[in-house]
DNA sequence: CATGAATGAGTCTTCATTCAT
DNA sequence: AATGAATGAAGACTCATTCAT
């Protein structure tokens, strides 16, 4: 009883401190997606958290941990979803990467804010080692996976004239860009036309497993 | 005789000026590519042209102005080159088309530094709507040339089951989602692989017009 | 009984009170002795004790009050120990001057940490009015039995040429001197051998009540 | 004439910054006075000087800097007024140590505000090991000069009893011991009173060749 | 045209102090 | 008594812009 009291003790202690995090790495998202990299300041961060100045560097260390920490936190949030959405997909190749593409394009991942946030972290990235490494660590895995789907595509499905290497990085290639178009004319492109778009460029390059839609 | 030599005056004066301009939009490019948008500032480009400080504000009414001019250049350089392109090769449709995309793998469109250049004012974009605008002033023809050569493939080969409109935009999705691979990650992949890639997917798009290569 | 259960609480309560104080002039001591004033904050000193940062302004009012205390601690600590040393000396005036300036750099005193919290403080003193009041009260009476002691050895001593006022004086700046060589080149001259150095000169003063040494 | 204007010109332009710069030390050095290390901002400096905030930042690297420069600045001045002295002084070693000991007490270096600086950095000292360095740099000779001094009046007055590196020491402890009086005690103690009691000091260790005085 | 000293608004960060628990 | 999260004032430093020369 009394471990258990301690533990919920703690544990509310911590879930208020790990909540103030997240309260502070949230505004930080939507700061850089109305404002942007150079126009977010720890100023609009804890205005837009309504919390005071100083709490930040209570939290984080600086601005640049706060900054490492939200591209940390929307990565894990893009991994989690696409290796859940794998687990619970048909294990067939196809449908596994379909799994991996939905998940791409679903709401909760590819928001006008989020696209937003993505891109202006990319747009530093050359200079900023550590964003890179803080976005390989999961998105590398994601790689893996579609390499290793398209192998077994080709395989499986007799495409002879494919390179399994070159198609996984084509795939990433066309979400990256079509996130790109969706960010730049969101008026122009829908989400779900974009999908549509890519499971289509699917179907002309695996013809037997995937077909047109839209 | 006066008039002539006044003239002349004019034109020199001009052509330092002009040449004063270019100076400080290439250091500016520089200095973005760099240290990127946020760590470039007036004196990091100064310093970079070997000028004084207080020249930037005589050049362009301030930074914003020389951002929008450097990337006007950069625009409309990419702009000059495809269009020339064009104009050079065969009117065939495919030979059009492969021009444009040859040209965006080209070492002077698709250098390193470009790239930093590009994906930092995109990274920006949806809060200065200006970058968009400048950026859309030359790019929305070379969209338009992809849409019409896609409908003429689609029509001449009868490909009946690609939607041209659809087919131009993942085109161009592509050549930006290998531009950002480039960026983020000039190790694993270069430039020409990325053209020769990019090429084979046309080929899985249009077998009739494009053959695998590499 | 209860009384007595209540009083016993009551004087362990302050028992541990009056430690805690004392832990955190330690602490305070030993920040200011390692950073200096202006790198010691409420922070370090709390770290310092190993306690929690709020507790300070529960035992005192305030960073300055805390200063105030430590710098009463140690005016208080020297003038016990001079004080102590004359009661237990010679009453002779040359025996109980040597007690004092025996004192002046014993370990305990004149410690590279000490010399360093005296010397902040004697920084701060122009612009602290009460540093230098609560450094006074304690000091004024070491002057004064300094001066006692001189005009008693000039008047046995037949020392005519001396100004005991003035000799006094010159033996508390003698010290203080010492001290601040000591504090700055603790490489090139030691403790001890700052006694002696100050003993010989005495033995200068007043030839026939001390000799050389060293 | 034509390079007499040009030379005329530039050493107007760098006097004009040299001036600039010690102005700012100036300033740095009243407001140390007034308000001592902690008290003191870039804001009490610049303002003190009249001028704008981030103008120091264009003259020094930072705070830091400001200071050591400061430092430096009273260094080096109190170095060229002893070594001035003891050019323009008799040449005989008495008459030698007189003139460091009097400038030590002139009016210039031994004023309420400058003793006021020199406590606040060596109250540092400990913990900034440059300042000690900078300190150094010109006290390191006139100790050796000192030494040499005391050398001499011991060879050639015959105090075989007097080890001539502590008499030096003593005589650098005494001034700085007066001078911490002065600063503590400015109204009990006076500059002239000062050293006249260091020179009546020097007339019990030395009686040969200094006779007592006030 | 060009220079570079000067300005002052704005940014990040530190830190003494408060206060709910 | 004690903790540590939270506050907000204040500090150092940056930097776009202006302006006298």
């Amino acid at each position: 009883m009394k471990n258990g009291t301690q533990r919920k003790l703690d544990s509310d202690r911590t879930a208020t401190k790990e909540a103030r995090r997240q309260q502070l790495i949230n505004a930080t998202m939507v700061s850089i997606s109305k404002r942007g990299f150079s126009g977010t300041t720890m100023a609009t961060v804890t205005k837009g958290a309504s919390l005071s100045h100083g709490i930040v560097n209570f939290h984080f260390k600086n601005k640049e941990d706060l900054y490492e920490k939200t591209l940390g936190y929307l990565a894990r949030e893009h991994f989690d979803h696409w290796s859940e959405a794998m687990a619970k997909a048909d294990p067939d190749p196809s449908a596994q990467l379909a799994a991996i593409l939905e998940t791409d394009f679903e709401r909760t991942i590819c928001s006008p804010k989020k696209l937003a946030v993505w891109f202006s972290f990319w747009g530093q990235a050359k200079h900023r080692p550590t964003y890179l490494e803080i976005h390989s660590t999961y998105d590398d895995q994601r790689s893996v996976e579609i390499k290793r789907l398209c192998a077994e595509l080709v395989e499986v499905g007799g495409y002879g004239h494919i390179d399994p290497i070159e198609a996984a990085q084509n795939i990433e290639a066309i979400i990256d860009g079509l996130w790109l178009q969706l960010l730049l004319y969101p008026k122009k492109l829908k989400r779900t036309k974009a999908r549509d778009s890519c499971f289509n460029l699917l179907a002309q390059m695996f013809p037997k497993h995937f077909s047109h839609c839209g």
